[in-house]
DNA sequence: GCCACAGTATGGACTGTCTC
DNA sequence: GAGACAGTCCATACTGTGGC
């Protein structure tokens, strides 16, 4: 519920928040750039995070206004962050209202407006943790518990960013498939949680290729759900059908036309048991 | 096809602020 | 006071789109 707080300018996130990845916000608290280059990125993520969605056609007019500068001053800006690769410019033609976003590979920074090396420092010296107990949930913000499940604890995320940042080219290969099926198929990003969960299916002894994974994700989104909790059951349900790649799916199909056809009732499927949500999250955190 | 308009890109002159 | 830097303003060029 709005608590009206926007009128007078106290915010709340009760009145809406932006889930920001911890690193981007250090990696610009540290980064070189001038108020109107900030006031940019900030706008981009308000644009793009704020509402679930990675990219945005933004005009200059807008930025302008975002960031109370003008226009010529704000195309020269970005055109200076898109040479560092802060942010990407990924579609622009000349005529046309180009579209942002934010490059999340903080490493790809050009070196001079960011002290990647100082920045690992900080964060391996535990500059950003909080020194205080804090003095209530809205003072501070833990993306992985206050904004996300309750049930997530801080080593996901700390897996999630080691994944985010891994630079192996299977492992990018594999997060690019997931993660991009994932945001073109439920249109937001995925979130650490989610994207434990379902990698979990894949990192698992008898875990699945990936691409049955992505199968199940746009298999949720079929059935209007873009909840990962249904993609979890689809993949549950396949492996209790003996499914272990792409060829297996294609079985499970035609064996549930064949039924359709005879008009068999479809096979129950048993429901996990309440406590089957506690077992996958151990099961993860086990992982 | 022509024209007006919308939108971005760029360069240069200029001003204001800050540091040494 | 000089120099560096951030930012503004203006003019111009270019391209795409839509109306006639």
């Amino acid at each position: 519920m709005p608590k009206g707080d926007r009128e007078i300018f106290k915010a709340d996130i009760d009145d809406g928040y932006t889930k920001i990845a911890d690193l981007l916000l250090e990696a610009l608290a540290m980064a070189k750039l001038n108020g109107v280059q900030k006031g940019i990125c900030l706008f981009i993520w308000r644009r793009t995070y704020g509402w679930g969605i990675k990219e945005d056609r933004i005009p200059l007019k807008d930025f302008a206004r975002a960031c109370d500068s003008s226009e010529s001053y704000i195309s020269k800006q970005i055109k200076q962050l898109v040479h560092w690769k802060v942010i990407n410019r990924t579609s622009y033609e000349p005529g046309k209202v180009p579209s942002f976003t934010i490059n999340t590979r903080v490493a790809q920074w050009d070196k001079g407006c960011l002290n990647v090396q100082g920045l690992n420092e900080c964060i391996s010296q535990g500059l950003y943790k909080c020194a205080r107990v804090p003095l209530s949930d809205c003072a501070r913000v833990d993306q992985t518990s206050a904004l996300e499940t309750q049930e997530v604890e801080p080593p996901l995320y700390t897996g999630y960013r080691q994944y985010i940042n891994n630079d192996d080219d299977n492992a990018r290969e594999e997060r690019n498939k997931i993660v991009s099926t994932f945001e073109q198929e439920f249109g937001r990003l995925i979130s650490p949680t989610e994207f434990e969960k379902l990698t979990a299916f894949i990192k698992d002894k008898n875990g699945f290729p990936e691409d049955v994974v992505c199968e199940a994700i746009k298999r949720a989104r079929l059935h209007g759900s873009t909840n990962v909790s249904y993609v979890a059951r689809v993949l549950n349900n396949w492996k209790d059908d003996g499914v272990i790649n792409m060829a297996g799916v294609e079985r499970v199909d035609k064996e549930f036309e064949q039924r359709k056809v005879k008009g068999c009732k479809p096979k129950a499927r048993a429901r996990p048991p309440d406590n089957g949500k506690k077992e996958l999250i151990q099961s993860l955190y086990r992982s």
